[in-house]
DNA sequence: TGCTTTAATGTAACCGGTTACACGAGATAT
DNA sequence: ATATCTCGTGTAACCGGTTACATTAAAGCA
């Protein structure tokens, strides 16, 4: 690890000028004016040397990463494109960059996040990847953090960015009971972790007493979010033949897609015999087979809102604690309703 | 912008632990042995102050930033998740981070891209996000690089990874040719820019001179690997009728996606009256109306195998300048054939 | 003319790590 | 018993910038 020293520093271009380091310093950042003639000779010297300012010792000596993080438990989904896509144009529209984390909760007590004040200005924490211990301690130092689907624990003050989740869900389940005439709805639930799982199942619960259908728990299950673990669950469920359902609520469009396969092996058709909703509206609903009814995410502008809150943090703004971005129903086949064009 | 400097250092570490701070910082890189008693207790003090070492200060004093940068030009497009998720697969199995950063070519002059030596310590560079002038700078300072679907300039020495183009392309035309009689072909090319664009083009090419068709250079339009474009393309074409053709082989699925709603609007049949297939095998293609056929490319290999490879040259080790992974062709339903089950 | 202001510059102490070099003590070799 | 080696540790000089504070010379004002 030799320590090759080659590069030219601001004290060699200080030195060649005949000036002091902080002149020039002072000229490049245009902290202060310098004569013009002193100006003059700092750039002929810097082009002469070819001089580039060291990135990472500025950074050091004005404490600024120019950088902020987003943590998520894995990027391997479908649904973190729109959030990505919203969080990068932001990102670049300040100038800044982003270091994406993967990062799970710690099972181990001393594991720490591969990102933090270290090296990122503020992050973006999204739904439950970081712990409760890691979020204190970040935002008792202050350090700029926004939540993004998850709100922050009691005695915290984190801004937060999610989506309305109970009104939608409990929206859908009235279309299915009211419209479809479905009462024996299948609820595929999330990850117990996940606040947003939390909020659908009782947008699930509370639309079925509405309508004065008792509550089976037999009817709701884990489906994790996932299209692996739900194809498994349903199927298994139609195997068993012991539990009659007339309809599907998934607690994401992912999910849906592994229900929709499992019914389809086993000849049930949708939604002839069953309904089948969602919730996302990811790329791939309207292109299932039937087009996916699901409630509509604005997962872009969570990602948008949630940078852009992030920034006025950093910049010392003020800024609104939570942040509830609008869901709505979109109809298609998958529930029953034949809408006239499948425009997607 | 006074970010207080409450966080905690070495040197608050090693008073506490009543040491020097050379000998903390050795405890913590493993740089030498430390007396079993002297570990335990820095050991302790590091997680009583929550103490997490910062990384600028680490990288002025080793010039060792422990992350990799990637740079694309947008990261909106579903192509991008498996590639990251094969990245992020082995930068975390090699306690890195990751800096992603879009990037377009350069427009103006001075541009630089955001990520470089000063904040990575090797770059994995996406098609063309990078101008030839970035690429012979950065690897003239012997910067770790590692180029994903595109081969390096004439003169540079750039290890490259990307997917076997041209021969999957011949045989998916000659599949429209031989099994589903196809001969007017349309072809939605990519950006002129990008490598695998020309490949396929030549591929194509190739496909229509093995079987005696002349290549008609008004059936070859740019789809730019966007839904939206190749959407118009298609519908224009459409309209005009005033060329014929019977089937369209799109650069990638994405534009396959829009060629397949214009279609549709027209109430032409696929594939009844048109045959389509496209190229990538996005996590859509099994789910589209008809079920594409397609070329299988194995992206979420090509990213690990990309990080592999920069963390091979990281560590200086040799590495093969160039990495041709394999594709296969991919029967559905679109191009006319009708596979046994419709397998996801 | 003498005193205060102001503009341009220099000095040196940071930022928070790493590491070359020095050193003392106990173990091993002669 | 003395010389040599090894191990664990401390001191302080880096890395390459920024910036608070001091300083000097010129300009403004009575």
């Amino acid at each position: 690890m030799t320590r090759k020293s080659s590069s030219v520093t601001i004290r060699d271009v200080a030195k060649h000028a005949a000036i002091s380091v902080a002149t020039v310093s002072r000229f490049i950042n245009q902290k202060a004016p310098v004569s013009q003639d002193v100006a003059e000779r700092i750039q002929q010297v810097m082009l002469d040397l070819h001089y580039v300012p060291h990135a990472t010792a500025r950074l050091l000596a004005t404490r600024q990463t120019k950088t902020i993080g987003l943590i998520v438990h894995n990027i391997h989904t479908d649904f973190f494109v729109p959030l990505l896509t919203g969080i990068e144009s932001v990102v670049s529209k300040n100038q800044y960059n982003l270091l994406v984390a993967t990062y799970k909760s710690p099972v181990r007590r001393n594991s720490q996040p591969p990102i933090g004040a270290h090296n990122t200005d503020g992050m973006l924490i999204f739904a439950d990847s970081l712990s409760e211990e890691h979020l204190t301690h970040l935002s008792l130092n202050d350090f700029p953090l926004v939540l993004i689907h998850r709100t922050p624990p009691a005695n915290l003050k984190i801004p937060c960015v999610t989506v309305e989740n109970k009104t939608a869900t409990h929206k859908i389940i009235d279309h299915l009971i009211e419209v479809h005439n479905r009462r024996a709805i299948i609820f595929l639930n999330g990850p117990h972790e996940q606040e947003d799982t939390c909020w659908r199942q009782q947008g699930y619960c509370d639309s079925l007493e509405a309508h004065g259908i008792p509550i089976d728990q037999n009817l709701i299950m884990d489906g994790e979010f996932s299209g692996e673990i739900a194809y498994e669950k349903i199927k298994k469920l139609i195997a068993e033949n012991k539990i009659p359902f007339n309809a599907i609520f998934s607690g994401n469009d992912d999910a849906a897609i592994g229900a929709l396969t499992a019914l389809q092996e086993a000849d049930l058709r949708v939604p002839g015999d069953v309904s089948v909703v969602g919730f996302d509206d990811s790329r791939l609903s309207p292109f299932l087979n039937p087009p996916l009814t699901t409630v509509r995410a604005p997962t872009t502008e969570v990602g948008r809102c949630a940078a852009n809150l992030l920034f006025n943090l950093i910049n010392n703004q003020l800024v609104e604690p939570i942040t509830l971005l609008p869901t709505e129903i979109t109809i298609r086949r998958s529930c029953g309703c034949m809408p006239a064009a499948a425009a997607n």
